[in-house]
DNA sequence: GTCCGAATACCACGAATGTGCTATTGCTAA
DNA sequence: TTAGCAATAGCACATTCGTGGTATTCGGAC
């Protein structure tokens, strides 16, 4: 429920939550936002579990100021319940973790952006508004982190020699395919596919087909 | 290490090559680079093929500014030549192209980052430095962007009900362990191991292990 | 207290797999 | 033109799988 704020009509605030443990930290943010005159903090939250049990029917924020590292629930779960909850908002993680694990959970479970506490405060509320207007603010070690994650999705695809025919195979089998299904498939005998196993498993360095398929997988040769 | 300033001979500016193929833009870069006290533009290239058949041993470049579209080899083929040629440069793509494809290629290629060429010029050369600096610097859309790749990343695994333990056997199998050696591993008896791949089976509407496997890697179920 | 599912274990048998061979046909590179 | 490799095809046999059963134990749900 906005008020109008002094005299004029605008009631275009953004609306904040905070989520956050450390009482001290809590408290230099909310005022820090509500020294803003565009957003507002409207309210605040010691646990994830404490957000989500809110009921709230008409208020919903903007934007969560999420922090990662909460007694119970962290917030990284925390994500996926707010994601269902309040869909439309936007979840801003600001936390002292950047180890890869936190910063990769995070961003695949839909977080908007991810700050560390120790950035300024304007970062802070510049970053609200960039997440408002489609950004994803990310603090500068952060996005270089996620880029990183980026390159070893690419993994450089070890040179086995397989032929192309081996690799169609390998595709097959890596559909669940049986060596005589492969063979109808591809119109082949039995045989032939077979032999093509063999030289796949020798090159694979692998003896059985889930070793194959597993390989196949890992090292995105299919 | 931070020289002296000014009037001494501080040689330390950040050395840039151009590959781009517009001429206008090529010259308005050059001209932006050059007016800046701490960098030089060494090189220009038209394109990927000239810069990468330049010779050159002694005068490496800090960062190359690459485009996308280019006329022969694109870009996105460009980034591996250049890692190779120069593992140590930074590679900032500058383009158009903000379609999914480019961004996520050259991300995996491993650029640095990927400013668009409607970026303002202080834009541009704040990005150098934050590259040097061991950011990430994106455009805003292109964060977005990239954070939307990272939610896709995980999939909303879908629920077969697996057990733990069942998890625990798949996970043996898609390592490419036979029933025997998981039996041995988990101190199991063979016809356990079996009972429960039984059970896998079923869950995932499969009846082979490459079925099994084939679904555990899709639906990241390991 | 009873019921149910998870985890454990065993048996049996047909189906599929893994692996040792050989062999023919093309194509390519030395 | 000869050697080598990919793709094709076949045979044989031991091993492993897949699947139909049954059975015990144990912890939680109703």
């Amino acid at each position: 429920m906005k008020k109008e704020v002094s005299h004029s009509k605008i009631k275009k605030q953004i609306n904040i939550w905070l989520v956050e443990d450390n009482v001290r930290y809590r408290k230099t943010l909310k005022g820090l936002i509500n020294r803003t005159s565009d957003m507002q903090c409207s309210e605040l939250f010691s646990s994830c579990e404490d957000a989500i049990n809110y009921n709230n029917q008409v208020d919903t924020p903007d934007v969560i100021l999420l922090d990662i590292g909460l007694p119970g629930m962290s917030g990284i779960r925390g994500i996926e319940k707010f994601k269902i909850l309040y869909p439309s908002t936007y979840i801003l993680i600001l936390t002292v973790y950047d180890d890869n694990d936190n910063v990769f959970e995070a961003l695949c479970e839909g977080a908007s952006g991810y700050l560390l506490k120790d950035s300024p405060p304007e970062k802070i509320l510049d970053s609200i508004h960039e997440v408002l207007a489609g950004g994803a603010p990310m603090n500068m070690k952060i996005a270089h982190k996620v880029l990183d994650m980026f390159t070893k999705l690419k993994p450089q695809t070890k040179i086995y020699g397989l032929t192309d025919r081996e690799k169609e195979i390998l595709h097959f089998l890596a559909d669940g395919l049986t060596k005589q299904q492969i063979a109808d498939k591809m119109f082949l005998s039995f045989h032939t596919v077979n032999a093509h196993l063999k030289n796949i498993y020798a090159k694979l360095h692998v003896n059985t087909c889930t070793g194959a398929v597993s390989k196949a997988f890992k090292e995105n040769l299919i």
